[in-house]
DNA sequence: TCAAAAGTGTTCTATCTACACCCATGT
DNA sequence: ACATGGGTGTAGATAGAACACTTTTGA
């Protein structure tokens, strides 16, 4: 008789830090793959959904709630040492909202998508598939808005876009294509912060997924 | 302790007949749900990689290799009667190809996507996300390779197309689309086929998934 | 008054959409 | 010769890409 399978999900959490994408990874302090970078994440036991526990796996990692949470992938047998089964998620923050365990010798740290080293558990495929479905959704749905305050500038918007894609944007194109869509909309505010034009103030006209 | 939850792949087989997108399902001749129409499925149980379990479900069923199959989606407890998990795939496949099997009282049969009864373990709405991606994929993949013969005329290829989009395309518009995408090239043959100029046949110029 | 970032419109290009006539064949 | 479906091109509309100058502020 085969041993059920270990059934666990793991969660790519994304954040735009310093322009440029970032992943949140935990440091293994036991075997398998110890001493190696990884991907947060749990066993699952069936007494929840699926969803439920990837979710409270995301407020464990960084203490916030009602951020974009997306099913990405179920891969089999990542772990070798015994049969199992990985349902990958992935999630957009605000890196403002994220407050770290921290009590750990090895906390959980934010990695440049960009510059990975090695992870346990082939959790580099994991995290590439993450990264193209990211870039996919931006382009035609709203689901930056998880990853921006209430309010925001439109130079911060386009910011994380151009981390997120990876290349620089022109910045009327960026902006019309935002008003016309509608993803945006003006508070009517204004921040000043230096010594130039104050930015005007944008807010999501909906703080729920929407496609375009 | 909770029992561990039971893993299952089910499949989305999808052809396109009497210029139908149609999906196969089988008669469940036990409980649950005993009575009811449902997606082909098994257990898996660790000891395969998950995706060749799809597959090896999706040959049992229609006697056919190397189709296209995706992933699709994970769903934990469609069956609420234990704790479980199903992965669900979806293919594509040419009906000529397909050998039902026919030993059962109700064997498996074609059933239209847009006049579907009502399915066990919440089946509707995994084929409603199946059907989603298939129409959204159509657009920007080559997929259609996997529901249509090595060779084929234009208006068998734009017959699977309106099939599946759900409303009849320009046929100017489609030959150019086509062949400009170089999705497909002319074999240089024809098929005469009635009282009518003889259509040209066509192949896909790659059976391998390509992204447009 | 100068430096720094914010705000704004137009032109060009490429792509998509709509649309009508001639062609090859079987009966 | 006629009925049937197959093959083809062009014009207009729409969406996306390229591009430069003016405005407001703080120092």
């Amino acid at each position: 008789m085969q041993q059920a399978p270990v059934i666990a999900t793991i969660v790519v959490i994304f954040a735009v830090i310093d322009d440029a994408l970032q992943v949140l990874l935990i440091h293994r302090s036991a075997p398998p793959e110890e001493g190696l970078w990884a991907l947060p994440g749990g066993r699952w036991d069936g007494s929840t959904g699926l969803e439920e526990a990837a979710e409270a796996k995301l407020v464990e990692e960084t203490g916030a709630r009602d951020l974009y949470l997306e099913q990405l992938f179920t891969s089999s047998n990542l772990d070798p040492t015994q049969p199992s089964l990985a349902v990958a998620y992935f999630a957009l923050i605000d890196e403002e909202l994220v407050r770290l365990r921290i009590s750990e010798e090895w906390p959980p740290a934010w990695h440049r998508v960009d510059a990975l080293p090695a992870l346990a558990f082939r959790n580099n495929e994991v995290i590439a598939q993450a990264v193209a479905r990211v870039r996919a959704k931006l382009e035609y749905t709203n689901i930056a808005y998880s990853l921006l305050p209430e309010q925001f500038t439109l130079r911060e918007l386009q910011s994380a876009y151009e981390a997120i894609e990876g290349h620089l944007l022109d910045r009327r194109n960026f902006r019309k294509r935002m008003l016309q869509t509608e993803v945006i909309e003006a508070t009517g505010e204004a921040r000043r912060d230096g010594p130039h034009r104050p930015a005007l103030l944008y807010r999501f006209t909906s703080r729920e997924p929407v496609f375009l």
